[in-house]
DNA sequence: GAGTGTGAATTTCTTCACAGCT
DNA sequence: AGCTGTGAAGAAATTCACACTC
């Protein structure tokens, strides 16, 4: 049971398996913590110190070996199975995001998808059928929902949340510019375009060409 | 001249505004660190020290002036401004975010589209003339460019943005799901679905029905 | 010889706690 | 009386540095 690890090391281990995929890609064998590290620019220790945390993946005097590492990775991450995703909106933005095609190679299965608008309901959209918000509740009961991605505008995220929560679903990928509220055990995490611009623009402020870092 | 702000301070302050908008829409005047903490789920000498790299903006035994603090972080974040940006991608990605209404209220402004495929350039999309990539360079000559979002396949990402860095683009928002690899004093924020889902399957991964935390 | 794994040192970030202003 | 702004304390994250293993 993974017990006191910290959040932040969680939200590195992905890039991590990024890079090591493609040095599986480009038949390396085995990578050292100073070559990945040069990669993603990480310092080599927090690699090492990041992968401690979950046992002892290295070989001295060698390094990593990358496949093994890959399967270690996937496990540790969870990405060894299919999780079942459904998502609600299907306007432009969920309309890309059903088309996506990164999402299946990583195990991430789009079962669903869920609108409000009677214009999209019935729809078949790159292979799934849109069904109408109200059938949430029988949906949930019947299959199994692990992830569930909300491309709804702002006005309408916290209550199509608070339904999902209502029924179940407990983590949650928002598309939706607002905080979500969410009781103690649900998991949101957040791509939220105008906090990322608006955090760019702070470091653009007082720099017309380069130099501000 | 902004010198040592760390970085997790600027991340924070958009959502900040955030609150203080939709405070300032409830017609409220005045608002304490305790308040102000309360809806983000931060706490009050958080948002006190943060903002204590900036200046000082409160009055003691009465909080913050909702409609100061506003004016006050537009500035400190450059939105007291218009920021130029372009979309290089016009998929179904690429689309959503011509079509998305959040980017212009921030001060946002969509100058150009671009698009190796020649089905879609010439098309207009929500208003915004698709050109072809080749006219990146001219564009950028004679237009000011202070953002560049890609929307582009991942493996068209990087290339894509070496030729906007030799055009003297250097800031970022990037959806294509790879870590860009830029030089020093390029800013890139990456919106990256996968590393985000692969971020909750770790939390997920042993926990049937919640309490993992 | 090369590179891991890890305690210890260091740096960074967060929280405390209170003097001082309104 | 209430709440800010901030040094100082405490916690967390990162980096160092080296004993140890292949």
């Amino acid at each position: 049971m993974a017990v006191d690890i910290p959040d932040v090391v969680v939200r590195r281990l992905p890039t991590y398996l990024r890079a090591l995929r493609q040095l599986a890609d480009d038949n390396v064998d085995f990578v050292s913590s100073h070559q990945l590290g040069e990669r993603l620019h990480v310092t080599p220790a927090q690699i090492r110190k990041d992968l401690s945390y979950f046992g002892r993946f290295g070989k001295q005097g060698r390094g990593y070996n990358v496949q093994l590492l890959i399967t270690d990775l996937d496990q540790i991450l969870g990405l060894d199975r299919e999780w079942e995703t459904i998502l609600v909106g299907v306007g432009r933005l969920g309309r890309a995001i059903i088309g996506y095609p990164g999402f299946s190679p990583e195990g991430f299965n789009l079962s669903a998808a869920f609108d409000s608008d009677s214009e999209v309901v019935g729809q078949e959209i790159s292979g799934t059928l849109v069904r109408h918000t109200s059938d949430i509740p029988l949906f949930t009961q019947n299959n199994r929902v692990d992830i569930a991605i909300l491309a709804v505008p702002a006005r309408a995220a916290q209550l199509v949340a608070d339904d999902l929560i209502r029924n179940g679903v407990h983590s949650f990928l928002s598309y939706a510019p607002i905080p979500l509220e969410v009781p103690r055990g649900v998991y949101v995490r957040s791509l939220d375009p105008i906090l990322a611009m608006e955090e760019m623009t702070f470091y653009l402020r007082d720099s017309e060409r380069g130099g501000w870092k």
